[in-house]
DNA sequence: ATATTTTTTGAACAATTGTCCAGAAAATTT
DNA sequence: AAATTTTCTGGACAATTGTTCAAAAAATAT
């Protein structure tokens, strides 16, 4: 066995190694997003997510270095997700009316299914205006949103500088609506769908 | 001396005490959102609050049931005075243009000089998401948001079935220009201003 | 099989929390 | 001036918090 050949499965068992720490890391997160999405980030001890997980509160420490890097690891990774998922709408090959349809179906199918999770993305965003270790994964992730919409202007054939007051316009009634969802209206989603509707034909 | 001056006293001696009460409440709710608009709502104990207001931990449970009474006492007297604010520039008599771009001057005023205060809305309101103890007063300053983009509707000429879109047009840029203002940019409130103003010419 | 490293545990820690309450202080009534 | 009521105090309470860490357990390497 040549030199170069041992530093090559050194490299290859490190690989491996920061592979599966990273998918702990990711099983850790998916069970305190579920933990977070029902109490939120004040009221969601350490503990609670322990529990959730079915480990000690001392793995959690051994995974994140502490609780903010935990939370903003979780909000990163759904919002990711959430992204992408609405990001493949977008790549389907249809007329620009249709694909709005689409969206905005996609969108408050979203409000239906994952209102939990979502609120929970509305909590770390407001904590950022007090506190700046969420500054910076609440920008990533708005950023991000803003992409999104600017891709979805670009696909209906609206200049993309409307992107911001767009992404803004469509946030502002998917929080409405998501509220009153949680609030038990039912038909909270199919209203976001009519008003966002209307409003972006008037803009369009 | 008759009997009924014996009652009309004791009630004039009722309402006095319950006011010299009311005003106490409310010297105290003044110190409370001083602590709360720096800290927010879970980071804000209630020695905190005392201590802000030069009170013993045990005055605060003579004057409110508990903290969530004491929190949403100070939410409600904040924004009720805010909307007044507001509303009274709506009373002046000018045209319908300069009337809009008086109000949303004012809107971008109270971002530089509210700033704090404004978070704070934000994070009992996204906090009503999770704890129903919030929905009550959340759901009755949002009403009376609305109602206030109605009344700046019907001043300006514009059917008044499109205050809720209004508001949350309006509320979304004005969330998002807080945010930055907090972090930072002197000119998000300029920016606010413009932006709103070239979207309220293409919608009206 | 043994040694080494990685992973996990859960008890211990100090700090903080909202709430309660007996008694002091102040104000009001008689 | 005495009695009564209202207001206020601040210590005590139990519960909970994030974090640390020595030791055990498990996994991996020799």
């Amino acid at each position: 066995m040549t030199k170069l050949d041992k530093i090559a499965r050194l490299a290859e068992k490190a690989e491996a190694k920061s592979a599966k720490r990273a998918r702990k890391k990711d099983e850790l997160a998916d069970h305190a997003i579920t933990a977070l999405k029902q109490l939120g980030y004040a009221r969601t001890s350490l503990r609670d997510i322990a529990e959730m997980s079915g480990v000690a509160v001392g793995t959690l420490h051994y995974y994140f270095e502490d609780k903010v890097d935990l939370i903003t690891y979780c909000v990163r990774r759904y919002k990711v997700g959430f992204v992408a998922d609405m990001g493949s709408i977008l790549e389907a090959d249809v007329e620009p009316e249709q694909l709005a349809d689409r969206f905005i179906k996609g969108l408050a199918l979203s409000i239906r299914r994952d209102a939990e999770t979502h609120r929970l993305w509305y909590d770390i965003r407001t904590q950022a205006m007090f506190d700046p270790a969420f500054e910076e994964v609440v920008a990533d992730i708005e950023d991000g949103l803003i992409n999104l919409v600017a891709t979805f202007l670009s696909r209906t054939g609206v200049s993309q500088d409307q992107a911001r007051p767009t992404y803004l316009m469509l946030d502002s009634f998917f929080r409405f609506h998501l509220q009153a969802f949680l609030k038990g209206d039912r038909d909270a989603p199919a209203q976001f769908e009519a008003e966002v509707s209307a409003l972006l034909k008037r803009l369009g």
